[in-house]
Parts: structure tokens; sequence; C-alpha cells
DNA sequence: ACTACTTATTCAACGGATTGCGCAGCAACT
DNA sequence: AGTTGCTGCGCAATCCGTTGAATAAGTAGT
């Protein structure tokens, strides 16, 4: 449970409201974790009763109110503390993984589109990473060290799922050429 | 939640016990989707009221009694549905991340001896994966076609993890070369 | 003798996450 | 005039997941 720390984190760099947050859960932070808007409302009233936050409500017109959220010392320190304790490996959860691995029940097509339709996606965060990362190579390398070492991760990653897309087609094109024996389901 | 679609995956190509189930999440399948057995055991138990699976109890002297789950009808016919619906991308939530993030607010030397741990978790995985598609490579790779694909997807996953973790470690030593202005907290 | 591990299943409590809904007003397009 | 989309916040129900424990009998090691 670090979506409070995520959100910590993010908060460190500068005063958010809560849409703020989503947005960024669905740009950079999200690369790492995941979360909407619900969850975030949710986290930043708990995180706000145990005075880990603070916010000032902020009038507009034009548009609905809204709320800054600002991180106070005690926030800082439940952040600084939580970073020294060892993180939990992430636990896996790939639907469509499991997909693959249940791939004697389904057809070569029917795979390959699913693949294509995942490559895209992949193809796509791909291009956004390189070109966030870019623009840091220019400007300041060493003040985003971290913004760029996170892309670097997303980026690596990208290229080894697209990389490993190419292994599946291939395989499965190998296997159409000399047809052993698919077992028909039904 | 398709905890319950890698368990009728599993139940295909075998009669099993929850705790056969347990050891290959905690093996094979565990590449892709993780499980303990307190979740397998709730997640059996749904499905044979929804008579996806079915068991007979066996009773055995010297270990405890145990209940062989077998895939039914219904159970290949739900797990097709699945198969056929486009899967939903995985939700990323990578605690170790979020850590690197948020880096600059600790010190290098705390980022290091913690990404060697990861490293050498990464590490050992990577040997098991890569000696067991070894195996399949000798043997029969047409047959397991589908292991052998989702251990090339773990494989990639880690030498592409292994390579980001050699650049954090001369990107960090850089930095320390040339020291510019760490923020120190309080 | 004692401890620890393996096989095997299950329950209970809690907390985290998802889904669905609702409110509210403005801008922009059709 | 109507729909869609963006900004902004929130609640409630339900489901999923984690943690911790209990039971029970055998086997293997110190």
């Amino acid at each position: 449970m670090s979506l409070r720390h995520a959100i910590l984190v993010l908060l460190q760099d500068q005063e958010a409201s809560g849409y703020d947050l989503a947005r960024e859960f669905a740009n950079s932070i999200g690369l790492v974790w995941n979360a909407t808007h619900q969850q975030i409302y949710l986290e930043l009233g708990k995180l706000n009763d145990q005075s880990m936050v603070k916010y000032r409500h902020i009038p507009q017109d034009g548009k609905p109110d809204k709320k800054l959220y600002r991180i106070t010392d005690e926030g800082r320190d439940e952040l600084i503390r939580w970073l020294r304790k060892p993180a939990a490996p992430p636990r896996i959860r790939d639907a469509f993984m499991v997909k693959i691995a249940g791939g004697d029940l389904s057809d070569s097509a029917s795979i390959l589109r699913e693949l294509d339709d995942q490559a895209d996606l992949r193809r796509e965060r791909l291009n956004t990473f390189e070109s966030l990362a870019s623009k840091l190579d220019d400007t300041s390398r060493d003040r985003d060290l971290f913004t760029y070492l996170t892309l670097r991760r997303g980026i690596l990653d990208q290229q080894a799922w697209l990389h490993w897309a190419d292994e599946v087609r291939s395989a499965l094109k190998k296997r159409e050429e000399q047809p052993v024996s698919v077992p028909t389901s039904v």
C-alpha cells in the first residue's frame, strides 16, 4: 500500500489538487504506479486526517473550486521512513500472459491479433517515453536524473516487450508452415 | 480478476489439488500471475459452486486427505469465452520504482544497496528461467511452445531490468564524481 | 525428545481496489 | 438545442487480496 507514498513523492515538488495528481498518475508516475481518481481523493482524505498533507481551498470562477494539497513535515518524515525500508518485490498479474500460457486453446490468428493490439500500445508508450527522455537530455539531465532513470526503465521495458512479440510472431509462423496436429476444441 | 482463468488454464492439462496449484503458482505460472494458497482455495470453492470445476475426494493415509479438481465443460466454455475478449492492460504497481522516482530524497548509497538486492533476485530468476527454457529446447519445443514463449518473456524481462540497473549504477557514479549540490533533508 | 518441514485444507478480519454513480458549471462543437 | 468533453470533487457497495491463524499427521534432522 504505497499509493500514499507515490502521492507524497509527487507533492514533494509542488502543490497540487487531486485532479492534478490524477493526471500525473495517468502520465508520468503512471509508468510505475497506477491509480484512479477515486483512490487518489480517498487517500488524500486519509493523508489529511493523519496530517501528512494539508490543503488550502481555492475558489475559482468559470471552474469548480479546488483544494491545493501540500506535503507537511510529518508527511516528509513518513516518506523518508518508507524509503529506508526495503520494498517488497512487485506481484505480477498479467492477464495477457495468462492467455499466452494457455495458448493451446486459442488459434494462432486470434493470438496474433491481440499481440498486435498490445504491440501498438507498447509502441505508443515507447514513443512518449522517448520524446520525454530526449527533452530531458537537452535541458537538465542532472537535476531530473531520477525522472530520466524512470523513463529509461519504461523505455527498456517496452523495447524488451516488442522484441518478445517478434519472437512470438516468428515462432507461430514456423508452426503454421509445418502444422503439427493442433488440438481443436470440441 | 483472472485468477480463476489462470486456475482453469492449469487444470486444462491435469487434475490437481489446491496444494498442487499453489506450488505451480509459486513456480511456472507465478511468472505471470501471483497468488497465495488462501486465494486459490477460495477461488476453487467459488469455481466449484459455479460448477466450472468438480472434484473427487481422495482419502490418503500418512498424509491429509485431498480434493482433486478437474475442469468441467462449463469451465472450458468460460475459459474460451474469456480468451476471446481482449485482456485489459496490466496495472503497474512497482514500489521500488516509486522510490527511484523520489530518489532525490535518498542518498546514493542506500539506493545502490537496494538496487543490488533487487538485482540479485532478478539474476536468480533469470537463471531458473534459462535452465527451464534450455530443457525445453532439447526435448519438446513444439508441444510446449507456449510454455517456452512464456519463459522467454520472463528472460527478456529480467535481462532488460539488469541492463537498466547498470545504467543506474553508472549514472550515480558519474554524479558522485561531480557532486552537484545534493539537497540534504533537515 | 524436540524442532522443523511437508502435505493438505479452511476460516476470519481487515484493508485496498474497482465499479458505478452523482453533482456542478463552462466551453466547444454539431 | 443537444451532445460531448473538461475541470473538479465526492460517496457507497462490493470485490479482491493480504495477513494471520488453526488443525492434523507424518517425516527428517539435531
